[in-house]
RNA sequence: GGCCCGUUCGUCUAGGGGUUAGGACGCCAGGUUUUCAUCCUGGUAACAGGGGUUCGAUUCCCCUACGGGCUACCA
């Protein structure tokens, strides 16, 4: 009987995630889903120092924006749970006493400054202190002291850790979906702590005991674990449990300079790092991203499908994924992509959708300028703002463009741009707009096309050339050489804004 | 330093013993739009280096270089 999939992503709430760890998410979960398994979040809050006020909150709201549903979390509850480290304390150190017990771990009661002192002693003659085989014997252990030394320190409340006791001279094997088979060699090892003094265990137990008894299939997270999957073997073997199968992720590097991804890079390199904002980081969120594109340029960040094929819903992703196209090396970041996907995604909106993500900051825009000092007002008339919304949507990326792509359509130019004005206003332009401003005014249908249709006819009856008006009016009526077509503005803005600002045009530059 | 992992255009990547080494982002040029943008067309640009193996290597093997990760009573 083929094992069912169970992944799970096992944050730990020392902060807001960053993109690295949606992607790790967002793999886990494509993969369980692709497989008809089951996603489980679970919160490795075993270190109470680091632990943050509203990370875990934090944490689950960005995988609900994503659309990175779990099964079985600390919110929603599941058959294996409680979903939180910290509330499954008890099992961990009765696991750490088993192994003790079976003669694979020990009590160690060395000191940290014993510790701190042979690790600045090894570094100050080159070398690097390992808590192994090697020493093991000759430090603070039980190993090493006598049984009535044990006894005594166990019984008068000393602190102690438990440390893993790695075996020498072994040859490790080890298979990692991505990377395939791995050799190590078990003397550089180390007798890695997997019980802490304060009675919570560290990662390396939590995490196996945890995958154990939740029936975790595949471990699919960051290459930063690659290091410590021999300890995880060994772990499993010393419990005689059958260890999950493993795939570990590239990471993802910075867009510039050295390393992977940091939280700080946000803030240094101009883009975002997090989902959600947090404090005074800003997220993907807030900075006008849709879910959808970030979730289709990360799962597109060491994995590919093999087609040429770069957009993917979610939905598309799950049918597609698959571990074994995951790349190796390691995938730098790049922000111009992700606008590049974005925008995608803003086109694919619904007009309606965008008019409605739209109206609160033209709210805002129009109330700064004093354009309106009351509710309702014609200016943010819906079907108002869907037209406008139609007309400038191509030209942006981000929703948040949108006022500064559209602001005409709500406000007539205060200022002229000075190259166009040197262009364009000719010495004949005012007779020629105050006559084009007559013809207007005596129009009764003022439709995008009989615009076009009647500045035809009154070109084709004069014989002007259409091109020594047409500019001016841009100008006149958009302040600068930019936006939709002269005639769809003019048919938006309607005749007498369209008027008024030839009038304002004609006293303000000639 | 030690250990482990990696290396195809600037970036994300496809490919894989014989290919004009393909696509996307970016950039550049042209077309459309009498504007800007969208859009379309085209262009620029890569197998880290050295040794093997082979008729033939970018592809397989080794070495070097470079990049990355780990080296906590953090995850």
């Amino acid at each position: 009987m083929i094992k069912k999939v169970r992944v799970r992503f096992a944050p730990s709430p020392t902060g807001p995630l960053h993109i690295g760890g949606v992607r790790t998410a967002l793999f886990n979960y494509l993969f369980a889903k692709k497989n008809h398994g089951d996603f489980i979040l679970r919160i490795e809050d075993t270190d109470q120092n680091r632990w943050v006020e509203g990370a875990e909150d934090y944490i689950i709201e960005a995988l609900r924006w994503c659309g990175i549903d779990y099964d079985e979390g600390p919110d929603c509850g599941g058959p294996f749970g409680p979903y939180r480290q910290s509330e499954r304390q008890h099992l961990y150190q009765e696991y750490a006493l088993e192994l003790v017990n079976r003669g694979k771990a020990y009590y160690a009661f060395d000191t940290q400054e014993s510790l701190d002192f042979h690790r600045s002693d090894h570094a100050s003659r080159g070398k690097t202190f390992m808590y192994n085989w090697h020493n093991r014997l000759k430090l603070d252990n039980s190993l090493s002291l006598p049984d009535i030394r044990i006894a005594e320190n166990l019984a008068n409340g000393s602190p102690y850790v438990i440390r893993f006791k790695v075996q020498e001279n072994e040859i490790i094997n080890l298979k990692d979906t991505i990377r395939g088979s791995i050799t190590i060699d078990s003397n550089v090892l180390d007798d890695k702590v997997i019980f802490k003094s304060d009675g919570m265990p560290t990662y390396h137990l939590a995490n196996i005991v945890d995958d154990h008894l939740m029936e975790i299939s595949h471990v699919i997270r960051g290459e930063e674990w690659l290091p410590s999957l021999a300890l995880h073997q060994l772990l499993y073997e010393a419990f005689d449990w059958e260890a999950p199968q493993f795939a570990h992720l590239p990471l993802i590097m910075k867009p510039e300079g050295k390393g992977k991804l940091s939280k700080r890079d946000g803030e240094k390199l101009g883009f975002p790092v997090f989902p959600l904002s947090w404090y005074e980081a800003v997220g993907y969120r807030e900075a006008g991203y849709f879910p959808d594109a970030v979730v289709n340029f990360l799962a597109l960040l060491g994995w590919n499908p093999g087609t040429e094929q770069e957009i993917f819903s979610l939905k598309e992703l799950t049918d597609a994924f698959s571990l074994d196209r995951v790349h190796k090396a390691g995938a730098r970041f790049d922000p111009d992509k992700t606008k590049w996907y974005n925008q995608h995604y803003l086109q694919q909106q619904s007009d309606d959708g965008l008019a409605g993500l739209f109206l609160p900051l033209l709210r805002d825009k129009l109330t700064i300028t004093g354009a309106i000092t009351a509710e309702p007002s014609e200016l943010l008339d819906p079907d108002y703002i869907l037209k406008v919304v139609r007309l400038i949507k191509a030209r942006a990326t981000f929703v948040s463009e949108f006022w500064e792509l559209g602001h005409f359509f709500f406000l007539g130019p205060d200022t002229y741009a000075a190259n166009p004005v040197k262009r364009h206003w000719k010495s004949e332009t005012p007779a020629l707009l105050a006559q084009w401003a007559e013809i207007l005014a005596s129009m009764d249908i003022f439709t995008e096309t009989s615009l076009e249709n009647r500045l035809q006819d009154w070109t084709l009856t004069s014989g002007l050339n259409s091109g020594t008006i047409l500019p001016a009016l841009r100008l006149v009526l958009v302040g600068d050489m930019k936006g939709p077509g002269v005639f769809e503005i003019m048919a938006v803005i309607g005749k007498s804004a369209s008027l008024q600002r030839i009038g304002a045009a004609l006293a303000a530059l000639t």
